[in-house]
DNA sequence: TCTTTGCGAACAAATGTTCGTTTTTATGAA
DNA sequence: TTCATAAAAACGAACATTTGTTCGCAAAGA
């Protein structure tokens, strides 16, 4: 229970693993508990309500891909590097926690108030360095799209889609697929 | 009431509302009924269950997909032509119904069995007509990329995000600039 | 009149959560 | 090691709400 890992921690997986398969609405706690091997009540001795769960879960993705954006946002190389160290970080983060991730992507908007701020100002946060990225590249001349909004969503979403890809490929063949795609998207034709 | 929508269809387009809003598990048939201006048990005069809705709204989106694609598989034209035309099928449908289509998108895992099957048939058919279009193109030399289930759901994403983004976009901006993205992914560089 | 639409009350089931109590585990002195 | 004790974890029963849906009946439209 020390080297390896908390109770609650064990909770909030299995949690991210229901919340992934049937949605944060659709889950209840006593699926949950069920899931553990415990009481429904048994599991409020480790977590303060349902959303506590989602909170931990999304919050805990957000402060991941904000700790690796701003490792990498700082570095001094050019933005393609940074743009492929980011398609990195986020299949790092997918093969490490793929149920979180997908929950982080899908169920955010089941947050509450508190929560849901910290996750909106993270984001924008994660958006805004993403997009410096782009225009500085295009500045440069590396980059060449119209519109820099339009560029960042399609990214990201061709990013969301490798945490449904993770059982069929590789880390290492999906990153170079989807590195490939992303970066002959943002370059000049 | 004959002219212009039946109050059954009016039922449905204001549940795809709240299914975009809340999601298919979070909204209640008395959020429904309270939307449309009636009491909870008056929906049941227009519908069968509340899963009817999600059906309803899914498979009419199928439908509409599946029109389109044949329409477009068919045709004599370049695949690069086809794919360009899918891109505008997306968005036509997309600006036609938003609310359908992001249901469609996001809420089809809650549909139960016999729709369940009917979508995912629907959906199969799609993917392989599409499939064989990025094939086609990479044997004639048009498009490069070493893995079409790959280049398959890249595309599909960005796409998808498209569904978001209608109402920061007008529709042919939005699709002379996906276009641009994905022909370039798509094409070697 | 007959059919469609709407209503209000009620239902059984499921929900998140609390509470008092028991069981288990950790702690530290004898 | 032993035992008492305090803290943590688990339990069972119960709660108030919310859920989808049904049913008998009234109103409206054809």
């Amino acid at each position: 229970m020390e080297l390896a890992i908390t109770k609650k921690q064990h909770i909030i997986n299995t949690a991210a693993d229901l919340f992934k398969e049937k949605g944060y609405a659709a889950t209840s706690i006593r699926d949950l508990a069920s899931k553990v091997g415990l009481e429904p009540s048994s599991i409020y001795s480790h977590i303060k309500s349902k959303e506590d769960l989602l909170t931990e879960i999304c919050l805990s993705c957000a402060t991941r891909f904000s700790n690796g954006m701003n490792e990498i946002f700082f570095q001094d190389i050019t933005e393609r590097k940074k743009i492929k160290a980011l398609i990195h970080l986020h299949l790092e983060i997918a093969y490490e926690n793929p149920a979180s991730i997908t929950v982080f992507n899908d169920e955010w908007k089941f947050l509450h108030e508190d929560a849901m701020a910290e996750f909106l100002e993270s984001r924008k946060d994660y958006e805004k360095k993403f997009k410096k990225i782009l225009t500085d590249g295009k500045k440069n001349g590396k980059f060449s799209f119209e519109n820099e909004d339009i560029a960042f969503n399609i990214i990201i979403k061709m990013l969301s889609w490798s945490y449904v890809a993770i059982k069929k490929y590789n880390k290492e063949s999906l990153e170079t697929e989807l590195t490939k795609f992303i970066i002959k998207a943002l370059t000049e034709k």
